[in-house]
DNA sequence: AAATATTCTAGTGTCGACACTTCTTCCATT
DNA sequence: AATGGAAGAAGTGTCGACACTAGAATATTT
C-alpha cells in the first residue's frame, strides 16, 4: 500500500523514508531552497514530501545534531542563520583543520593517491580553460581537490566533521552568496604547490600553504565586512575561492 | 495523563521528553553506562525511560546527527566503538583547533575574562593540593580551562564543535578508558604559561603552547600503541592529561 | 547429518489520532 | 483609542497500532 500517490520524483528503493527526507531536506537547505532563517512548518513539509510527521520528525531530529537546524521546544526548528562573520569563522576552521590534514597526509599518501590528485587538478584547468568565466563547476572541483586531501589525512574523525558537517555549511554559503572564485588563476597556482609538497612528503610547507591558500579567502572575506561597516553582516554576495 | 507511573528521577518541568530522553541516552552513552559497540534496542529503552518510541526515535536520530550513533536502516543503531586510534585522532584535531582558539583568545580577551581564567587554574591548584591523588576533579577542572579559552575565542562555530560534540567523545575516552592525569604538575606549568601569554596578548606564543600542550598527551597515547603493537586497538586502558 | 528452505518472532519503519502549548484574533474594559 | 484578556486556530509533542524487514528457530530434503 506503500505508493498511494508517488509524488514525482519519489522513487526511493530500499531507502528509509526518514533517511530520504533526511537528504531531501538537507539538500533543500544547502541550495537555499528554504530560506536561511526561515521557519520549518512540519504539516507543510510532511505534505511536500507526502509523508506523515514520524518520519519528517526524525529526519529534522537529526539536521538539529548536525547543526543545519535549530530548534525550540514548542515553537519548532528554523534554519540556520548566514552571517559574514560566520562564514570567516568557518574559513578559520578549514585553515586549521586542513592545514594539518596536509600535514597528516604529506607523509601517508601512496603514489596512486598522489596521481589521482595530480589528475584532479589538471581536469579543473582543462575545465577552466574554455569555460573560463564560470565559477561554479571551478569551485565543486576545487573543493574535490581538498576533499581529497582530507581523505587522504587518514583521520577519520577530521573526515567526518570536514566533509560532512562543515562542507554542507561551507556549500551552503557558496551557493546562497553565489560565491564566485575571484582568483581561479591564483588558486591553480597554489594548488599545485600544495601538490608539490604532499609529493615531496614535505607536510609542513603543505600545512603552510594550504592555510595561506584558505587563508587568502578569509583575508578576502574580512575585507568586505570592514568596507561595508561593522553590524551590516547580513545578506551581502561574497566571493570566496578555495 | 501524563504522571501514569513517574519512574524514579523523572522530574522534567517544561522540558520535552525527546529532549530529556536525548540528554539521558547521551549521557548514559558517554558514561559507558551503554557499552561502545553495542546495540540499542528500542523497546528495551523505551520501557526504561518509560515513554513511547515516538521521542525516543527522534533522540536517537539527534544523537546519530551528532555521530555518537551509527544507524544501519531496518537493523538498529549502535554506539560508537572507541579505539586508541581514534584518541590520537581526537587529540591531533584539539591541537589544531585549541592552538587556533588560543590565537584568536589573545587578541579579544577582556581583562575580566583573563582573570576568571586565572580563578580557575587557582582552583586546580588548590584542589590538587589537598587530593593529590585524585585525577578526575582535576580532570574535570582541566577542561574547564580549555573551555574557557574556546569560548573566549569568539568563534561560534568551533565552541559548537569542541565543545559539543568533540568533548562529548573526549569525555567518553577519559571517562571509560579511566583516564587519570600522568602528569598533573607539569600540566599546571603548562595551563600557566599559556596563561601568561594570553595575558600578554601573544597569540603566536599562546598557540604554540597549546599545541605543545595537548601534543605531549597525544604522543603519550602514539607511544603505548606502539608498546601495545599494532592492530591491538581495542580497550586499554589509557592516561591522557588535557 | 549437513545443507537448504520455511516458518516464526522480535524489532524497526510508518501512520493517524489526540493532548497540550503557543500565537493570533477578536472582544471587552478603562 | 489603547490596553488587557478570552476564545479560537494552528502547530508541536506524544502515543498506540499496524506493516514490513532481518535474523532465529524449526522443519524438510538430499
Amino acid at each position: 500500500m506503500s505508493e498511494l500517490i508517488a509524488l514525482p520524483g519519489a522513487e526511493r528503493d530500499g531507502e528509509t523514508l526518514s533517511e530520504h527526507v533526511f537528504r531531501k531536506i538537507q539538500s533543500a537547505i544547502v541550495q537555499g531552497e528554504i530560506a536561511p532563517g526561515s521557519k520549518i512548518s512540519e504539516p507543510e513539509l510532511a505534505r511536500t514530501y507526502g509523508i506523515s510527521r514520524g518520519p519528517l520528525r526524525e529526519a529534522i531530529h537529526r539536521l538539529e545534531g548536525q547543526n543545519l537546524l535549530v530548534r525550540v521546544p514548542h515553537v519548532g526548528a528554523r534554519v540556520v542563520s548566514l552571517t559574514l562573520e560566520g562564514l570567516v569563522e568557518l574559513f578559520q576552521i578549514r585553515e586549521s583543520l586542513e592545514g594539518m590534514a596536509c600535514r597528516l597526509a604529506a607523509q601517508r599518501m601512496s603514489r596512486t593517491e598522489l596521481d589521482e590528485l595530480r589528475r584532479v587538478l589538471e581536469t579543473h584547468e582543462k575545465d577552466e580553460a574554455f569555460q573560463a568565466g564560470r565559477g561554479y563547476y571551478q569551485q565543486e572541483g576545487d573543493y574535490d581537490f581538498h576533499y581529497k586531501i582530507i581523505q587522504a589525512s587518514g583521520n577519520q574523525i577530521l573526515t567526518r566533521i570536514l566533509c560532512g558537517e562543515l562542507y554542507q555549511l561551507a556549500r551552503m554559503y557558496r551557493i546562497q552568496y553565489s560565491a564566485a572564485p575571484n582568483r581561479p588563476r591564483q588558486a591553480f597556482a597554489e594548488h599545485h604547490r600544495i601538490l608539490d609538497a604532499l609529493a615531496d612528503g614535505d607536510g609542513e610547507l603543505a600545512d603552510l600553504l594550504m592555510r595561506r591558500h584558505i587563508g587568502a579567502s578569509r583575508r578576502n572575506i574580512e575585507h568586505q565586512i570592514a568596507q561595508a561597516g561593522p553590524g551590516s553582516a547580513g545578506r551581502q554576495r561574497e566571493q570566496a575561492s578555495t
